[in-house]
DNA sequence: CACTTCCTTCACATGTCGTTTACTTCGAAA
DNA sequence: TTTCGAAGTAAACGACATGTGAAGGAAGTG
């Protein structure tokens, strides 16, 4: 399983490095932003698994960074939660909701960041998916085994195969690009070549059938149940 | 089975919350105490099945407290584990053996601290057997004595090769990742090299066969029944 | 002190898996 | 229909994770 991904947002240089530094340090694939509308486009590109909001930033607040991260489909998975002073005008943040996941307050200890953070993808992680349904025909992925189970069938997969379809089938119907693909599963800073992706896709079809993997030309891939 | 109880004595206020949170969380019963005092009078009361202990409090240490706790034969079932900070007088506890089973490292990450808790507890569960019957063909590992049945035949096993055992059959199928492991079995203060969870592996899998533990290559081992 | 047991390391073997290569096929736009 | 970039495919390759035998050394035991 690939690192978990997170997307930090915060026009203060301090606080980004002393966050980034905790988590990388538990071992999260840390990126960062310096503002509400870089944030929002960097995520839209690594498809992050948490994103961590400032929410008094220049550009574009952390309200409006949510609100539109909320507005893109690709992003469903994500969840997004608001770092906010103490002192700041609380009331507002409340009575707005923009659909964040949860409020971390500032000043921030890195002990209570680390286990909130966690605490927050683990849920994501419970929620795993599942394509199909429990009875014949369909598609189940354990990651906590390894093992997919495909019509009635248990089999193991080798990992990059088996994070590929995780990912896949974590949003069926959904296509992913082979930008989004490759930044989750093989990570930002790995190069492999154009066909590495189609080569574990025939993998899958082989396995698996055909069927679930659709190719959508000049786009992606997607899983249909 | 009901939840397993655990109480956490320790004089600060931050590092209280901070377990009890992360253990609240992975769904144990959590109580605290402030001090040693406190917290024998309480694990007589609850009967804890893990006691967490500071070393360093005011009132009555960590091992003050544990002596008095080892003379309590209501507590004979508990485990007792230390928190001690890297800094303190390590020899003079290490000299004193109150009878702890195990000393817990601050500063404290909670991954580390529940996969530690996790194996205390693990150990301290009944025999518990796995992939079989009583009858002939199963497994059976029995914690208190450090000893496996297998195939009828009790075998004793070593420390390592018991732990590692008891970790991966805790949970039959589901995989452990090295770090994992490391982190049950070794702890984290240890540094040990890349083939040694391997040379472990293969002495179980000369011992009891090769079919009850299976790799998965670039994630880690599962057992299976 | 001799002997055993256990844990770890080392050096090397092995096989799987991931990637690349070189090619073919597909499909949408012109 | 032609064209051209994108995707499919089989095979070959190479890297790397794991398996393995042996040996060293620490700790314990008689």
């Amino acid at each position: 399983m690939g690192k978990q991904r997170i997307l930090l947002v915060d026009d203060e240089p301090d606080i980004l490095d002393f966050i980034e530094y905790n988590l990388v340090k538990e071992g999260y694939d840390v990126h960062t932003a310096n503002n509400g509308r870089e944030g929002v486009a960097l995520a839209k590109k690594l498809l992050p698994d948490l994103i961590l909001l400032d929410v008094m930033m220049p550009e574009m607040d952390g309200m409006e960074a949510c609100t539109e991260i909320r507005e893109d489909k690709s992003l469903a998975q994500t969840v997004v939660a608001f770092l906010t002073a103490r002192g700041e005008d609380y009331s507002q943040i409340a009575g707005f909701d923009a659909g964040a996941d949860d409020y971390i307050l500032k000043p921030i200890k890195p002990r209570v960041l680390v286990s909130r953070v966690q605490a927050l993808l683990r849920r994501k992680k419970a929620a795993s998916y599942v394509g199909g349904d429990y009875d014949g025909t369909g598609l189940m992925i354990d990651p906590e085994r390894y093992v997919v189970i495909h019509e009635g069938k248990e089999m193991s997969l080798p990992k990059k195969e088996f994070e590929l379809l995780s990912l896949l089938a974590s949003q069926p119907g959904r296509v992913f690009s082979r930008e989004n693909i490759l930044a989750s599963v093989w990570g930002t800073d790995v190069v492999v070549g154009d066909r590495t992706i189609d080569v574990h896709i025939r993998k899958l079809r082989e396995k698996l059938g055909e069927h679930y993997f659709k190719t959508v030309k000049g786009v992606g891939y997607k899983f249909v149940g």
